[in-house]
DNA sequence: TTACACCATAGATAATCATCTATGACTATA
DNA sequence: TATAGTCATAGATGATTATCTATGGTGTAA
């Protein structure tokens, strides 16, 4: 058999005149005329090697091979059907896979993003990365995920943000601390007291870097920490305050507590960032519109939802 | 995605793409140049409407719709390829089906050509239809047998015959009867005794008549039964003679046995018989050239084997 | 026996395909 | 920064394909 010639063509064609046992009805059924089935038969044949039909009592039979043929032909063409179906449903975006990278603070919040959306769409395959902003940044450049959030989208022509979710920044003492009731607290009062931070270059240290230069305070003590976590651990013990995003602290707030320090929270938003030439997956696509539909319901985020419907307007507008 | 336009060679060369990783390597493989592949993918592309490889560290990778397109092609043309193989497995005649017309008296020299074969070739399916000569005339008529085995065969221009196995034809008579013992026994001598004979048209009976009416004898007491295995029975019960094929006693000889009659065994021989303008299935041609390599050997008939070798030759030169 | 239904073949044509050569862009390496 | 290797695109061409209309053969049913 000279299968390099076999086309899916064909095979629809001669499955049809076996089924209908007639050339006429299939030319009809297919809006062909009876010669053109006919000498698709023929090539059909030439390809094959072996006559595939015999005329019996007026009907069009398939020889032996004929039928080993017609089995095959449904067999081929169920499958490409099959694979025509996925690509329908990846190109919807309730199957396929996408990756995510998440600036660290970030991994507090989005699995309520993520969860909901994994339960609606079984089928799509999310891989989450998460680092700090440096290594999310290199993940970046070297276009690794689809889909990213970052506090400070990198500054890059080829990028897209859309900030979809505010991301308070607090200043937490240990529980029971002695500034928790206290009103009218400053920064001011707290300036001797030693300050927990995260590392340069990360998102939160970076807001509050700037809101301390722009109030014009110096701290006096500090301690870099690199993780979220530890930091919170380590206020809980007593080794100092921190800035923290409130979503930290609200997701296992054991043995912290926020102080009611004024001009807090710092306001700073995550973003959703994506590369304006990087083809986005359609299952991701199909997260920012998740996220796009529970955002104000749940999260009270309708700027959130605003930022996000026009990204995901921009994405159409760019894609195909 | 456009399943009509799909083509096995364009699946061909994609499989050989993904494998290779490299649209060049690919192009050498496939003794094409490198844009013809690059235009291949291009259409493919076209045809399944999504992006199904793109470039990646001087590596073509296939996307994530890329790599289900790849299992796909792999699926489908080892499926081809399975098919190809069947059909050359076909036309070796080591698979597939042919039907065979036997008459009666056949019956009982068949299966010792039949089982051996079907040993030989378990993937072949043959069917067997068994009748008395007019029955079989008439399947002959409507085609509706690869291959016949008759005594006579059908005085058809359109019919190849090949005499292969000699039929001898004997008296019978019942166990130690008077005449067994008895030299220069004549069929005149037996003319008294009631003959029990096959219908007209049976080619034993033909034979017989023949016989008969050239040697100028009358029976005086006949009867008609329709079948050797009945007759073989009534004259095992004494209810009179037969002629009967030498085959037939041999095959269950209790009960019978055969007169030494001047001028018996009458000679007859068993014919294959094909349709000149019906294409053999190669099964049915294996079994030929099967039969052909037994006769000498096995059965003795050094013509036979003749006439069946001519016989394929034949059908060589006409086949095709 | 005449119609009619069905299929095959011939001949024509526009579209598409399979290829090639030539060339340009990009990238990694010497 | 040359250089070599890998792809993509453009343009050309002969082969093949998908179709059609017209016509002729064959068998079945009035």
């Amino acid at each position: 058999m000279k299968v390099r010639q076999l086309t899916f063509r064909l095979l629809q064609v001669y499955a049809d005149v076996v089924r209908t046992g007639s050339i006429t009805a299939t030319a009809n059924r297919l809006h062909l005329t009876q010669p053109t089935v006919s000498q698709q038969l023929k090539r059909l044949r030439e390809i094959v090697g072996e006559p595939i039909v015999r005329q019996e009592d007026s009907r069009v039979v398939p020889t032996e091979v004929g039928q080993a043929l017609y089995q095959l032909s449904q067999d081929l063409l169920s499958r490409a059907d099959v694979f025509s179906q996925y690509l329908d449903e990846y190109n919807r975006g309730g199957r396929g896979h996408f990756s995510i990278g998440l600036v660290n603070t970030a991994q507090y919040v989005l699995p309520r993003l993520l969860g909901p959306f994994g339960q609606a769409n079984p089928q799509v395959d999310v891989t989450v990365e998460i680092g700090n902003r440096q290594q999310m940044l290199n993940r970046f450049e070297r276009h690794e995920d689809d889909l990213y959030v970052f506090s400070h989208p990198p500054s890059d022509d080829a990028v897209m943000a859309a900030p979809f979710l505010s991301n308070p920044l607090v200043v937490v003492g240990p529980e029971n601390n002695r500034w928790a009731n206290i009103n009218d607290l400053t920064m001011e009062a707290l300036k001797e007291e030693r300050f927990l931070l995260r590392e340069p270059g990360s998102a939160t240290r970076h807001t509050f870097d700037a809101w301390l230069y722009s109030a014009g305070i110096e701290l006096h003590s500090t301690q870099q920490i690199a993780s979220n976590e530890a930091i919170r651990l380590a206020v809980a013990s007593g080794m100092g305050l921190a800035v923290l995003s409130r979503h930290v602290v609200a997701d296992s707030p054991k043995g912290v507590q926020e102080l009611p320090l004024q001009g807090f929270p710092l306001k700073s938003r995550w973003h959703f960032v994506v590369r304006r030439e990087r083809r986005l997956p359609p299952a991701a696509y199909r997260f920012l519109s998740f996220v796009q539909g529970v955002l104000a319901l749940e999260f009270n985020e309708t700027e959130g939802e605003l930022a996000v419907a026009e990204l995901l307007r921009t994405l159409d507008t760019e894609r195909r």
